[in-house]
DNA sequence: CTCTGTGAAGAATTTCACAGCG
DNA sequence: CGCTGTGAAATTCTTCACAGAG
C-alpha cells in the first residue's frame, strides 16, 4: 500500500472548496478550468491552487489547465466521498430538523438513518421519513445500523452528554452544532459548527474592515 | 493617539473561542483561568493562549492568570459586541427558520429585523415574531431599519442573486448559509456556514485519521 | 513556588519566478 | 504562446525557553 504525502491541513480543508467548484463549473458545462480560473473564483491565487493540486495525484494539461472530470473524481476519492457514510442525529429541535430536510445531503453519499431526541412529544414521530428514537436507544442502534458519523443537534448544555454517549456507541466522527466547545478523546474527530461563533466572527471582521478604513483609531 | 497593531487572521479567528470558553467559566462559577486552563480546554497551547492575549489590552496575572471578567469584557469589545447589530435574514425555509428562532441569538446583540422570501405563502405571515416581507422590499426595509448584516437562508441557486442585492441595499457583512461560493465586492465581509462542507471536510478527518493513526483532541 | 510576557528559534505555509511542456 | 509544476525565497504563525512578577 502507498502512503499519500501528509496533507497539509490547511490545503485539506481547501479540498472540499475546490470540490464545490469542479462540481458548480462541471453543472454549468465547463469541461476544463485553469488554476487561475479557480483561483478568481475562490478569492486564492493560482499558485496556491496548484501547490495544493500537487498533493494529488491529478496533472493538470499545461496550456490548457486541468480537467474538471478527473479532477472532481480525484477530490472526491481523496476525501472519501466515493462510499457512503451513515449518520445518526441527536436532537430534532429546529437545527434538528433542518438538517434532516437538507437537501444537499440526500443527493449524497450521505444516509441519517436514524434520529434521536428525549421529548416524549417527539419520539415515535417522523421527520423527513426517520422515526425518533428515544435516547436509551442510541448504542443499539448505531451498533445495529452500523453508522460511522453522529450529528449533535441539542441545545448547549446537553452537548457533552450527547458527545460521550455517540463515542461510547462507536461513532468516528461528530458533526456538532451545539455552541460549546465539547471534549472527544484521542483519535475521535469532531468538526463544529457554531452560528454564535460564525456571527461573531462576521462581526469582528466588519469592525476590523472599519479600522482599516479609518487610519490611526484607538482602541481598548 | 495609539492604533492597535494589525491581529493575525489565525488569532483573529481564536478570540471568539477563547470568549466563548470565558463565558462558560463565568457560567460555572470560575473567576481566573491560566493560559494553561485555557489551552487544555480548547486543544492549544498555552504559549499560543498568551501570545493571542498579547494583541489585547489585558494583563494577565503572573502565578494566578486571567481575569475571567476582565478577559471576556475585552474580547467582547475588541470583537465588537459591545454594541448591537441589527441583521435581515433572507429564506425563511429549514434553516432561515432555525436561525430566527436561534436562542443563542437572543440573549445576544444581535436582532434579527426583518424576514424575505419570495414563497408567496410565506410572505405576510410571521415567523417568530418577524413578519415576512417580500423581495422587493429588501432596500426599502433595510436603509429604514438600518441593518448592517444580512443573513442568506436560500437555496444555492438564487445565493448569488440575494447576496447582490443585499450588497445593494447597504448591509456590511452577510452570513451565507447558501452551499454555494458567491463573490462580493471589495470590502464586502462574508463569512459562510456550508453544512455540505463541513461534512465533507468531517469525513476527510475521519479518512486521514484512519490512515494514520495520529491526530485527534479537542476542537471546537 | 506558579504563571505571565516575550524575544528568538523553529515550523509551516504562501508566494515568487521560471524552466519546460503541449 | 498559455499554463503547469516546483525549487527557492519570503512570509506568517507557532513553539520554545526563560527572565521577572507576585
Amino acid at each position: 500500500m502507498i502512503s499519500r504525502p501528509r496533507i497539509p491541513r490547511p490545503t485539506a480543508k481547501r479540498l472540499n472548496l475546490y470540490l464545490r467548484e469542479c462540481e458548480e463549473l462541471l453543472a454549468v458545462g465547463h469541461s476544463k478550468a485553469s488554476s487561475q480560473m479557480l483561483a478568481d473564483a475562490l478569492g486564492l491565487t493560482a499558485a496556491q491552487i496548484r501547490k495544493d493540486l500537487t498533493h494529488l495525484s491529478v496533472l493538470g494539461q499545461p496550456g490548457v489547465g486541468y480537467s474538471l472530470l478527473e479532477l472532481s473524481q480525484t477530490l472526491r476519492e481523496t476525501i472519501g466521498l466515493t462510499r457512503s457514510w451513515r449518520a445518526v442525529i441527536v436532537g430534532v429541535g429546529n437545527i434538528g430538523r433542518a438538517v434532516l430536510s437538507y437537501a444537499p445531503f440526500r443527493s449524497e453519499n450521505f444516509a441519517i438513518v436514524a434520529a434521536f431526541d428525549t421529548n416524549t412529544e417527539i419520539v415515535g414521530k417522523s421527520w423527513s421519513g426517520r422515526v425518533v428514537h428515544p435516547m436509551h436507544e442510541l448504542k443499539s442502534v448505531v451498533k445495529q445500523l452500523r453508522a460511522e458519523l453522529g450529528i449533535v443537534a441539542v441545545p448547549a448544555d446537553a452537548a457533552q452528554d450527547v458527545v460521550d454517549q455517540l463515542v461510547a456507541a462507536g461513532v468516528r466522527g461528530i458533526l456538532n452544532f451545539a455552541p460549546r466547545r465539547v471534549i472527544v478523546p484521542e483519535g475521535m474527530q469532531i468538526t463544529s459548527v457554531d452560528f454564535q461563533v460564525e456571527l461573531r466572527r462576521l462581526v469582528f471582521e466588519v469592525v476590523l474592515a472599519g479600522e482599516d478604513k479609518v487610519e490611526g483609531v484607538v482602541r481598548g
